[in-house]
DNA sequence: GCCAACGTTGGC
DNA sequence: GCCAACGTTGGC
């Protein structure tokens, strides 16, 4: 199994909104990626996959834990290229839970162990590969 | 609101 | 295939 971290700006998709969709029963498709690195990490999740949920431009912290439920499909919002392809995928994901204290940018940031994360390394990047050990940490720092 | 980092586009 | 110009993301 592998981990992820998983962008989104609160006031267009927050965490809150997510776990409001889980609890409705609906999927959540993680649509709007255009990217070709972040896509690529999509499409090499698996089942069960879990990932960290961060607020971008407001908050700036990992606040939540969502899970993969759906391999990577076609983005139906994506526009088809001029093959008439459409080139950008998205998984679908549930909300696991929220975590109990969450772990701000500065944190990880002032943490040495968390230097390499993609999230600091790679800072556009909106879809990022998390470690094992990076993600049983950022766990205990969020409480859990 | 600014700017650094980085991805994409298009001319050559 | 290189590289300059431009656009976008996201932190500050």
């Amino acid at each position: 199994m592998a981990y992820w971290l998983m962008k989104s700006e609160p006031d267009v998709f927050s965490f809150d909104d997510m776990m409001a969709k889980t609890k409705r029963g609906e999927p959540e498709q993680w649509h709007g990626v255009r990217n070709y690195t972040a896509r690529n990490n999509m499409m090499e999740m698996k089942l069960g996959d879990l990932a960290f949920f961060y607020h971008s431009n407001i908050g700036k912290e990992i606040v939540g834990i969502i899970k993969v439920i759906a391999l990577a499909h076609p983005d139906s919002t994506a526009e088809p290229n001029d093959k008439g392809k459409i080139v950008w995928q998205c998984v679908d994901v549930e909300a696991v839970k929220p975590l109990p204290k969450p772990v701000t940018l500065a944190t990880v940031k002032a943490t040495p162990e968390l230097a390499n994360l993609e999230l600091v390394r790679l800072s556009r990047l909106s879809v990022s590969r998390v470690g094992e050990d990076e993600w049983k940490l950022i766990c205990k720092m969020g409480g859990l």
